[in-house]
DNA sequence: CATGAATGAGAATTCATTCAT
DNA sequence: AATGAATGAATTCTCATTCAT
């Protein structure tokens, strides 16, 4: 990569940084270009030369963490031997995912406009859609390697089932990240902790032996 | 209460309908106050009449339908003698709760501003959350009286999982109804079918034995 | 025409003359909507009360001055007798109509895009079009009865010959309005005077005979 | 003229070259410094280098077409011995001057702006108008030798006439190229035919007798 | 000289909200 | 009570121009 690329990537990344702050903070949508601006220390201008749009700026960083997301997903899969232990790991990388990009609540894979026919959508999005179907692909191979395994319920198809874990587990970041919604408020518990629940809970749903404690 | 009551409480009603109308069909954000005043045929003006905000509509909306959920749950948990079936009623309300109030992804619980203390936030929102946190326990009752009649996992605190259940249900929903988001495209399932092997799911992290088909 | 309507065309009217005022001295392209809002002591959203766009004032204005150049068109043709003196009264309308809406040079018929297919572009250039072709309509009729009573020259093809006579004296005044174009530097003529004279010029390219003067 | 000299002409060349393709595709108003420097493979601030600003540019395309049809013109009057030949010759220039530089609406001298006192107004714009005086003047003494051979008639004063024939024409070549304006929908003209129809009915203005064919 | 990079100053348009009647 | 009318404050995006290297 020329010195040139570098620097233009270093300045995407800092924009891009101030941007998932903001995002974070505010949601997309009411997170503004001037925000950006500001936080950046950027002119409103130059975020149109490193970025077309304030689409793009959203759809980079989906993509950079959904990707993050895939190889940690890859990584754990691949390197414990044991099952549940991946399984764990698994977990983790999704609820460190959410927790780090709130981004993805937003604009997710669930946001996609209806009336866009696949062909002809935007290349952000397609490259977005495209590394979640990965993932996916990846994950139910996972459950199958389960299922091989006698782990998994053998009954449950893969596909769909990735499916509901990933949406049962999101939804339950979702709500633990919820800044000052249930959790806080009724229970004291650590959202950590309350993840990890979570987690075990689905693991309850997924496999077939009892999990002891 | 009074006529002119009667008479406010009719107006407040049939602007609600209007935006649950609208934000069923655009969601909360992209509805237009101007929007609202058409579909409802009152004035713009009007409607500040009967709402202070555009939030407020929002929430009146929320509560209202949370208001809702809560009567079918507890009609579902009362009626049913075998918890199993009215397992499955709590899920069809929830799920039902979910499709016809889309509102509720956008703007619920999860969605409180941070910088809030509870003490002070709006009324509207400390009502919503009050009906919530009603409902909740009348949810973790529930699962109590499951774990009595032995068929809920004795070992699970019922507050935290009743939080995890909803999270999770709800993730579920929220991706069934996901435009054309993964559903649609790689698996081609009914929604209503994915949303019940959901529930099923759930229903296998919840219960000792497995479930017989 | 109800109060509300006559007080809504009262307003429309108000915008539209702030707007050509700024038309005529800063072009349509260059007068902005910052600019009719203050000219015409309307905030800018109150502009968009009146109108859907910039581009609907500007079409607007166009249309209502080539109403009323058709009117004026009608009356002269209608109101002489003698051919002679009728085609003085065309040119002064067409004159003055220019004058009057120097808009006419900028946004004319002649700057409609290129790929829009006539069915269905805005309604507003419909109209446009519509006007500007009764227009020719009527002035070929006229060129028409000029042959017929033996003034014009028979060999003439009255549509393309209106095309060319209107393009003719409608690139006459534009230079005779240029600010300070030719006309004012180099010679020292009326605008009136010159433009009396283009006029004639044009009747003799016309006309059988040769005019005396 | 100094080698440095020479390559500076060479880059504005190359310059003014590109942009002018771009004029004559967008208009000069919707033609951007950035297209231009894309266009003429510069880049943005080296066309800085070479030109004060955009309107420099649009300044000096117009200026360096205004000397090319003052040749043009001066050639076909020079040139040709029969006076009606040379009529054809110089019409026939003026039109693809218009037809070759669109920008030649757009900026021409009909544009000038207003507030400027034509002592302290742009070196550049002086020029242009330069240019159009000593042209004019060519033509006025081209009218006055037609006078004298007979075939024009005598009672027109030459630089007036000038004024209007050329604004006659210049109506004309505008009308016939307006995209798909009146010409293209009304009639089925070509342009060319048009043209000559127009040019011929100016000489037909000007001139003693009729024309024969 | 040439240029990559940065930006100030707009531009059109939108929308929740207020207020006089 | 009901509303027509008016608008301040944003919002996304554009573009000619400058300047350090």
């Amino acid at each position: 990569m020329s010195k040139k690329q570098a620097l233009t990537e270093f300045h995407r990344g800092s924009i891009l940084a101030a941007a998932e702050r903001l995002f974070a903070a505010k949601g997309t949508e009411k997170t503004t270009m001037d925000d950006i601006a500001r936080e950046s220390e950027y002119s409103k201008a130059t975020l149109y030369v490193y970025f077309q749009s304030k689409e793009e700026i959203v759809n980079a960083i989906l993509l950079s963490s959904m990707v993050l997301l895939q190889k940690k997903i890859q990584a754990a899969v691949e390197h414990y031997g044991n099952w549940f232990q991946a399984y764990d790991a698994v977990c983790d990388a999704i609820i460190r995912f959410y927790g780090d990009n709130p981004t993805a609540y937003d604009t997710t894979i669930w946001e996609i406009p209806v009336n866009v026919d696949p062909e002809q959508m935007d290349k952000g999005m397609r490259d977005i859609l495209q590394v979640g179907d990965a993932t996916n692909a990846m994950l139910a191979d996972f459950l199958r390697r389960g299922a091989a395994e006698g782990v998994v319920r053998i009954e449950l198809p893969p596909n769909e089932t990735v499916l509901l874990f990933w949406a049962a587990l999101s939804g339950m970041v979702r709500m633990a990240d919820s800044k000052n919604g249930y959790m806080g408020r009724s229970l004291s518990l650590e959202r950590d902790v309350f993840l990890r629940h979570g987690a075990r809970m689905l693991l309850d749903a997924i496999t077939k032996g009892r999990t002891v404690e």
